[in-house]
DNA sequence: ATTTCATTTGAATAGTTGCTCAAGTGTTAA
DNA sequence: TTAACACTTGAGCAACTATTCAAATGAAAT
C-alpha cells in the first residue's frame, strides 16, 4: 500500500509537518469506518429516521407517515440501518416495529444540531 | 407542502405517536443543514483532510502527499469544503496555506471515534 | 382456501459524487 | 519575455445512491 503517485515537483514542501502529521493521522481502517458512520447520518431520510426512532419505537407505517416518504423507500433505509446495526425490530403479528439499537448517535446528531446552530 | 402520498392502508396506525414525533422533528430546513454536514464528513479523502488541517497548517501540495491523492483532487475537495465554510486559506507567493476554519467538527469527529471504538 | 393488509425485496432509473485529464491562472525565477 | 511551478477549474466518466415500481412474503381475517 501507499503508491506512489505523482505530486508535485517539490514534492514536499514542509518535510517536518508532513511527518508529524503522517504519524498522527489514524490508519485507514479507522477514517473509512468513521466516514462510514458520518455518511449514514448524510442523507435527509434516514437522519429524520433516527430521529423519529429517539423519541418512539414505530411501526414502518407510521415512520412512512411521519418521514412522508412511500413504504418501500422507508423499507430499504431501515434495511440498510438494520445492517448497520443502528436499529432493531420487533414483529407484532402483521406489523413490524423499529427501535434504535445504539442510542450513541443521537449524542453525535444532538453535538452536530449545536454546531449547525450558529 | 407535505403533499399525501400513498401510504398504508390503515393510514395510520398509532395517531397519539404520530402526532407526538411529528411535533418534535425538527423543520425540514434544519433537517437537511444537519445532513449536509455529516455529508462533508462522510468521505474519507475529505475526513483526512480535515484531520491533517486540525493538527497543522498546510499547503496544498503537503496535503496531496499526506492524503495520498492527485493535486486536481485535492483542490476540488478543498474547493468544496472552502464552500462550506469548514476552511480558510492564506496565500503566500506561488503556494497556498489551507487551516480549518472551524474546529467545532473536530468534536465531531472526537465524538465518533469514540462511537467507532466499541 | 381466499382475500386483505403490512412489510420486504429486486430491478430499473435518475441524480449525485469523486476522480482524472487537459487546459488555464498567476506568481516567481531565469 | 520566457519558462517553471503551485494551484485551480471545467468537462467527462465510472461508480454509487435514493427512489419508484411491480412482484413476493407471510400473518390475520373472512
Amino acid at each position: 500500500m501507499n503508491e506512489k503517485i505523482e505530486i508535485c515537483k517539490t514534492n514536499i514542501v514542509n518535510h517536518g509537518k508532513v511527518k508529524k502529521v503522517n504519524q498522527a493521522l489514524p490508519k485507514n481502517r479507522e477514517v473509512v469506518e468513521l466516514s462510514e458512520t458520518f455518511k449514514v447520518l448524510s442523507d435527509p431520510t434516514r437522519l429524520r429516521i433516527v430521529l423519529a426512532l429517539s423519541m418512539e419505537e414505530l411501526c414502518v407505517c407510521d415512520l412512512a407517515t411521519i418521514v412522508n416518504i412511500s413504504i418501500s423507500a422507508i423499507s430499504h433505509q431501515l434495511r440498510l440501518l438494520k445492517s448497520r446495526k443502528l436499529v432493531t425490530y420487533r414483529k407484532e403479528g402483521k406489523m413490524v416495529y423499529y427501535k434504535l439499537d445504539d442510542d450513541h448517535v443521537v449524542n453525535l446528531i444532538t453535538q452536530a444540531t449545536e454546531h449547525v446552530r450558529e
